[in-house]
DNA sequence: CTGACAATAGAACGATCGTTCGAAAAATCA
DNA sequence: TGATTTTTCGAACGATCGTTCTATTGTCAG
């Protein structure tokens, strides 16, 4: 690896920790070069302007997601073992000590969702990725008869994504674990319910198609 | 009411939408200014620092989320029907036209986590105390019986909790009216959860609630 | 109408922002 | 090694930041 590619590398890890306490605008350029001793102009010249750095925050980020988080996961068994993986990882990333101020596609979101422009769109689109992942992984799920058959996995999806965000959030505003717990016992809850087959609930039929 | 009330009272205002826009950092005096129509000494006037402006755009809006959340759910019949306002409230004050940037608390709250002082500690404790109204609301449903009396109500905040935060962050990222729906499956997931007495859950049985 | 006081404006402050440019230093290749 | 390219630096740019002055305007009671 050239010099250049170390470097380069090395601003973006502490640009990334960085970003998770102040935020991607927060990252100043000054402050960035001061953090990891160089000159403003000399980390400048890596990135051309301040959204590619953005962009480049948010690319390692996902690249660190996927080897943390997707790629392990997928290495668990179909069905519900991954997606317990997925969660409990999903999790731990939240905490992740090179991202001090906590997860930075979180961050990223609220600071992003009334900006248009390239830092935005790849947020969207790996956002949108990741939630496919946790769909996927229930569809598997109900293939392999750990999930009922007529579970909807986009709703699923979207109730773990919304239990994390609700773990995460406390989670950083109080400063305690109880939110952790909170979590789990919510996902427990949801497992619960995509589980158990529908003709076991008050008003169901048992249904033969889902979709 | 005097002159000087009435326009910091237009500016809390107008700093109140922009804030929810490019966030509370982000609402700039000179901005601010020229947003309002004055000069940037004349609106500094008003608050002495930006810091007191950031307490004061925060009051602002718990001001508003009372009076347009709580009081009125708090008018709704004991139990169950308060608990539902207090939801249908919640997804709509997300999209109030005076924070066209969307909730302001969720916006702060990513903001904040991570930088101590009054501003922060206003918006915990505002934010504890709304989990508070959430808990309780469940608690007096279990007192009157629509909700399982093992309930746990804490537990049932904290789920609330995460499907309005999983709206609100996948609506705005998104920019569609999925997430609506699926905020009110996993509502009504969480209701249905907190009516079925428990030792109805293992097994089916045809329970004799329902709403 | 006048005097007191509140509200707003204008100009300037040092600091920092993202960015540009040309030169020095370091790394790479012949 | 010498030549060349890549990487880094220092200085400066105009713009904007929060904040502080002083002066001017507007409001309102006596």
């Amino acid at each position: 690896m050239s010099k250049g590619e170390d470097s380069r590398k090395e601003i973006v890890a502490s640009a990334l920790a960085m970003a998770s306490e102040v935020g991607l605008e927060g990252v100043t350029i000054g402050a960035l070069a001061e953090r990891t001793g160089r000159s403003k102009s000399g980390l400048f010249a890596h990135f051309g302007s301040k959204e590619e750095l953005q962009i480049a925050i948010l690319d390692e980020a996902v690249d660190r997601f996927v080897s943390l988080v997707v790629s392990p996961a997928l290495k668990e068994k179909r069905g519900l073992p991954r997606v317990r993986a997925l969660f409990e990882r999903w999790l731990a990333w939240a905490r992740a000590d090179f991202m001090p101020g906590g997860c930075i596609f979180m961050a990223a979101t609220v600071e992003l969702d009334d900006r248009p422009g390239p830092t935005r769109d790849r947020l969207v689109s790996s956002e949108k990725d990741w939630l496919g992942v946790l769909s996927g992984a229930a569809k598997i799920a109900v293939d392999e008869g750990h999930f009922r058959p007529d579970l909807d996995c986009d709703q699923f999806a979207f109730e773990l994504y919304a239990i994390a965000h609700g773990y995460h959030t406390l989670a950083r505003l109080f400063r305690d674990r109880a939110s952790e717990k909170r979590a789990r016992a919510a996902f427990d809850r949801l497992l619960r319910d995509a589980t158990i087959s529908t003709e076991t609930r008050p008003s169901a039929r048992p249904s033969a198609k889902h979709h």
